[in-house]
DNA sequence: CCGCGACGTAGACAGCGTCTACAACTCTTT
DNA sequence: AAAGAGTTGTAGACGCTGTCTACGTCGCGG
């Protein structure tokens, strides 16, 4: 294996998840793709959950690299383009996005994990505050809990289109207005 | 196995899956549950898929049901009651909401399921119509857009709830906070 | 030089979904 | 009444999975 035989099957693990989704990232496989023997990743990972914790926290680190340089003059502008760009991650890695909310199959409380996931909530919370303090918008509301609930809402959108439930009722292209209905409702 | 067998392996998988989670509803558990052989649940149902499908299905049925009989003397109230309803089935029956939603264990084109779950949409976009002819409220947007982008808010609340992402962020009381919020920030 | 820890390998085990061959039982048709 | 066909349940097999264990094989520090 590489010099990095870690970073060697996170690579791996996350090819195979972007090429052929969630299910195909078994641990056999994954040592396969990587050209070792079967149990060789059991000597750098404590088990399969571990190794796609590692994988889902790349994710998470992704998604907040993106949310952290979306441009915008103002600061709601700014909260807006991170709204974007959370569908469009979403949409865009439906497999790793899976991946990132699958609790059975990644452990949440991995001290990795856990930190890349609350600093994308943190982020938020800080756009979200930063909206609300610029410009009087909802100056009533705790940040934390409007962050939430905007997220929730934008979590939402992406899963539930993604597994195709709206699918059959809506239109292809009617998600982005779907998206702007739910922007419309929250940013003004 | 009883007079109706089918129903029979569905009621077992139904209480599998309360019981121990997603997880344990194998094939091979539900049969020994039901005191078949590991291969007598494939003489009705095709495969997993099929017969987790059709537990899912009821699910929706549930859900649909609770959200029809919400009482309110108003649209709007019997919209509201209906937001109430899906997250406290969701937070009631996690595991079965889980599995409705895991389109990795069931096919959603499944006629049965596709049926329910339709039905389920279907009626809530009634609802928010009924509330938007009602009282003037958001009488410009699509009814069918609004019922999605609204209903997305609700599922992302749940599945991040449960999920756990927002339970290291929020304390565990103030997920009733943040549904306060989403409530607040549409039906207004 | 030797031992020890890190790494990789190969085999085993139980569990899973699914397929097939076989037996029993019910119902229809002759 | 007898025979055949369809339905339902059983038992075994196959290949896949995650995980554990025993066994090698390096390299590096005492």
């Amino acid at each position: 294996m590489g010099s990095d035989p870690r970073q060697h099957l996170i690579a791996s693990a996350t090819a195979l998840l972007a090429d052929e989704g969630v299910e195909a990232v078994t641990l056999r496989r994954i040592a396969r793709e990587a050209g070792v023997s079967h149990g060789a990743p059991l000597r750098h990972f404590a088990g399969r959950t571990e190794l796609l914790s590692a994988v889902a926290s790349t994710g998470f680190a992704e998604l907040r690299r993106r949310g952290e340089t979306s441009a915008g003059a103002t600061a709601a502008e700014r909260l807006r383009a991170a709204c974007l760009a959370y569908l469009d991650f979403a949409l865009g890695n439906p497999a790793m996005f899976e991946l990132m909310f699958r609790h059975d199959l990644i452990d949440a409380h991995a001290p990795e994990l856990a930190g890349t996931s609350d600093a994308l909530f943190t982020g938020f919370c800080e756009l979200v505050r930063g909206a609300q303090e610029e410009q009087g918008w909802r100056t009533g509301t705790d940040s934390r809990l409007l962050a939430a609930s905007l997220w929730s809402a934008l979590h939402g959108l992406a899963e539930l289109w993604l597994w195709g439930e709206l699918g059959r009722a809506l239109k292809p292209d009617e998600i982005d207005a779907v998206l702007r209905v739910t922007l419309e409702t929250y940013l003004r």
